[in-house]
DNA sequence: AATGAATGAGACTTCATTCAT
DNA sequence: GATGAATGAAGTCTCATTCAT
């Protein structure tokens, strides 16, 4: 299976390393070609144009990094260990690799506005995952009822979202994963006293 | 007071209104020269370079932005009230002006690093604002006071602005400020029943 | 052999006519290139940048020049032969290539430092060609022993490019390399009477 | 009489100050006007154009230089003093006054060819005194009588010209009117023993 | 006479994409 | 399928010159 469109996954590995390194304004299709070493012309056998490079590399990368939280979620019991597992997972998987989290973090937002939707219809899965789990909570009586859902979501992935991008620009030398528990906590009770 | 530098900021207001209608990417300098009613050559009496329009830009209207925040603020006494305020002037400044809000929550966003670091260096007084809130909620004994002040700053932030950009994408139709009191809500209480 | 880098000579020997033609500030990028055959990116391709396509045809042209007189030379008997060679050859080749010729002498003295720092280098050669002459013939007691070498090679070189340039500028009717002879006697025999 | 047009003769200076800093390329007319000491409005009460003032320089300074050469030859008693008395006093004059020097010998070259044509006027009144010299060199039996004087003309002042280059460009350290005997015995002896 | 803010034409270079081989 | 040489559109910035004050 993996040996099935062999450039493909060569061309869009290559993209993520260049645009880790260089930045997406440096990251001209030639460099791309050279990196996962095939001619210019043959990526646009595989791709329809540049931009259509950067959306296939987020659908398969995202792609597989959503797959993989769906899967490990369905095994835990209630929405509170579930929100755990998913800030878990996000933090594991990017903190895992760095040139991947350069390109969703940083590189990836200087995009145009067509490829920006692009983008967004892929997280939309992931956010769709983050609602079913808001909504399991307060079937489960764990979340308050009366929650306002979007607005809940939109904590829950803001504040992944910010610390994944400061660990990427400030240091990363820090554990990304040693912060779940904290923000779990914090997403959770919020910050004042009881 | 208002007609000093009237060219510049008569640039700046014409490269929001631009970017804010074009996009990034299609914003050429000659397009905001005459939207400003200036020759090409006028605007770099005022800026640097295009770059520089977009510094400015960021730290004349953030500038003014921020300041307004933190004289709001110290009038009100204690770190609940002052973070209510903060989040309901943020979304009351934004939500009254959709082109500024369109160029920071996503045009700016496509720039290069340098421009990206500049801009982040505005943020900061921003960030500072907000650590403070915190502090001095932790004195009052209103916040946890073990609380990992960075982590909290960043889910404040994320939060505000994902609620932001997500008003800008989607439809920025409903009242974005009238959404400031159950996002302090969600902030400071978090999202499971007690 | 002519064959190769076919595009490299097109695009050289188009900046030379269109520099004679037009002056060095109307020769851009874009009229060498249509005169060359070629679109504007492709000269990119082969030169770094419009200075390069100069020092390039510098170096191609002069390069080729000089090599001709070092041959000729080399099978002269004596200084005094070979300097009237170099003469005559410096003569005939510029005066068979008016273009050329006004590149040289006028067009190209119009570039920028780091340009003509460049074209000194391959002006070296030359006057390495000049001082040995000088040299070989203080050894075969043709000339002056006692002679200030930098000098005469300045008076040499300086002579010789003086007529060259009036040809050029005045009017390049005359034979250039009819003066060869005369310019040969007034450098070994100055023009006092004996 | 020097008090006459003031500011024209401040121009005028500050051109040759800020060309020989600078080059002849990043010589814009506000920078000498701002060395000048007036605004870049007043340039052009005073020069048609930019062109104007290079020419105004050199026709200024290269008048004074000409006229005290015609003074100084006019008390020579013959054509081999009175050449070695040229070649002296443009060494002199050149010499104690480098930034002349490098606006004449380098810089005043990179104009285009309408300004080389106009320097060349003011040429031609020396390159007359060269001629007038060869002439009475002729009529006082001291040089030989079928001379081609257009050539000579051209080996000394091409021989002057490229001295006084190689004095600028290379280290102009060592003393150039301590060459000018030198210089002079070529042109009249040559290079050859007798 | 003097100012200097404003003008606007003009050119180099990059790089995504094509297509003949 | 694969190549890579060639294309050509497009945008930032400079600077000589003007003209209202």
């Amino acid at each position: 299976m993996k040996n099935t469109k062999p450039k493909f996954n060569q061309i869009i590995d290559a993209a993520v390393e260049v645009i880790a390194m260089n930045g997406y304004h440096s990251s001209q299709v030639s460099k791309i070609a050279k990196k996962a070493g095939v001619a210019d012309g043959t990526i646009y056998l595989y791709f329809k144009n540049k931009e259509d490079i950067l959306v296939s590399l987020f659908q398969e990368k995202m792609g597989q990094f959503i797959e993989r939280i769906e899967q490990e979620i369905a095994e835990k019991n209630n929405a509170e260990e579930k929100l755990l597992e998913l800030i878990q997972l996000h933090f594991r998987q990017l903190g895992a690799n760095l040139p991947l989290a350069i390109v969703t973090q940083l590189e990836l937002r200087q995009s145009n506005p067509d490829l920006r939707k692009k983008i967004n219809d892929v997280l939309k899965r992931y956010l769709t995952v983050i609602d079913s789990i808001i909504e399991e909570g307060i079937e489960e009586k764990l979340f308050q009822e009366n929650l306002n859902k979007k607005l809940v979501r939109q904590m829950i992935f803001g504040t992944i979202d910010e610390t994944v991008t400061n660990w990427v620009m400030k240091d990363h030398k820090y554990s990304l994963v040693g912060q779940a528990e904290e923000v779990h906590e914090l997403l959770v009770n919020g910050i004042s006293k009881r």
